[in-house]
DNA sequence: ATGGAAATGAAAATCATTTTCATTTGTGAT
DNA sequence: ATCACAAATGAAAATGATTTTCATTTCCAT
C-alpha cells in the first residue's frame, strides 16, 4: 500500500478543497512541481481510505475529491452550479439499519445524496 | 435527432426501471434482440432528455438511467453476489425534502442505496 | 554500505461513453 | 412502383478518466 504524497493533500487544500484527479495534477505542473498522474491517483485514493476526503461524482462521471469534516454525513448537491452543502443524515441512518435487518444484510452501509437546484441557479 | 428505440425503454422497464447502459445492452443481448450498443446509448440519451428516464450515476461513475415517475424506490445490494432487493424510500423522501427546503434547493431528486452482505453471503 | 520495503512514474491496459461514417430503413411525392 | 431524401442504425475508431504493470528510485534499519 502507498501513503499519500504531502503535496497531493496541500494542493487539493488550496484548490478550495474540491477538484478532480487531473485538476490537481495540472495544477501541480503548473506549479512546477514534480510529481505523475498516477501518484496523484493514488494519493487521492489513499486519502479516500483514511477518510480524509470524500469523493463525489460530477455529471460528466468524474471523480471530484474534497476535503471534508470528520463527521459522517451526506451531500446536497446543485446541479446547476455544482455547489455543494453537507447536510446530516437523520433519519437516513436509522432507514437503512432497519431496512437491512428487515431483510438479513450484515456489514450495511449506504449512500444518500440530493440534488437540485441551489436558490442562486 | 434520433428517437428512441421503443424496445430499450421495454427492456429498461423489465430490468425494475433500473439499469446502465452496458447492462440494458447485455439484457438485450441474452434476450436475442438485435441491436446495436450506440443504439441504446442513443435512445437512452433521448429518453433523458424527453425526461421520461432521469440518470444518476453510481460509485464507479458508470450511469444507471432509470424510469422516474411512478414507481419511486431504492435498493439494497449485495456486496458479495450482486443481489439486489428493490425497497420503499420511506423516511428518505421526507428527509430529502426537508434537507431540501432548509437550503433553498428546488427540483430535487435523490439517491439512496444501502449495501450490505446478504444472509447467503 | 547493504538489503528490502515502500514510493514513484511512464507506458500500456481497461472501460464507459462518444463520434464518425457508411449503410439501411422509412416515408412522402411523383 | 419508383425515386429522393431524412432519420435510424451499428461497426469501428476515438476519447478520456482511471487502473494496472513493471522497472527504477528513494528510504530506512541493520
Amino acid at each position: 500500500m502507498s501513503r499519500s504524497n504531502p503535496r497531493v493533500l496541500s494542493t487539493l487544500e488550496r484548490a478550495g478543497g474540491f477538484a478532480s484527479a487531473q485538476e490537481v495534477y495540472r495544477l501541480m505542473q503548473r506549479e512546477g512541481e514534480s510529481i505523475g498522474l498516477t501518484t496523484v491517483y493514488r494519493s487521492l485514493q489513499s486519502l479516500v481510505n483514511d477518510k480524509i476526503v470524500d469523493v463525489l461524482r460530477r455529471d460528466d462521471g468524474e471523480a471530484i475529491y474534497r476535503l471534508c469534516g470528520d463527521a459522517h454525513h451526506h451531500h446536497l448537491v446543485c446541479k446547476g452550479c455544482g455547489d455543494t452543502v453537507e447536510i446530516e443524515g437523520g433519519a437516513i441512518e436509522k432507514w437503512a439499519k432497519v431496512m437491512a435487518e428487515e431483510h438479513g444484510f450484515r456489514e450495511v452501509g449506504h449512500t444518500a445524496e440530493i440534488f437540485g437546484l441551489c436558490s442562486k441557479c
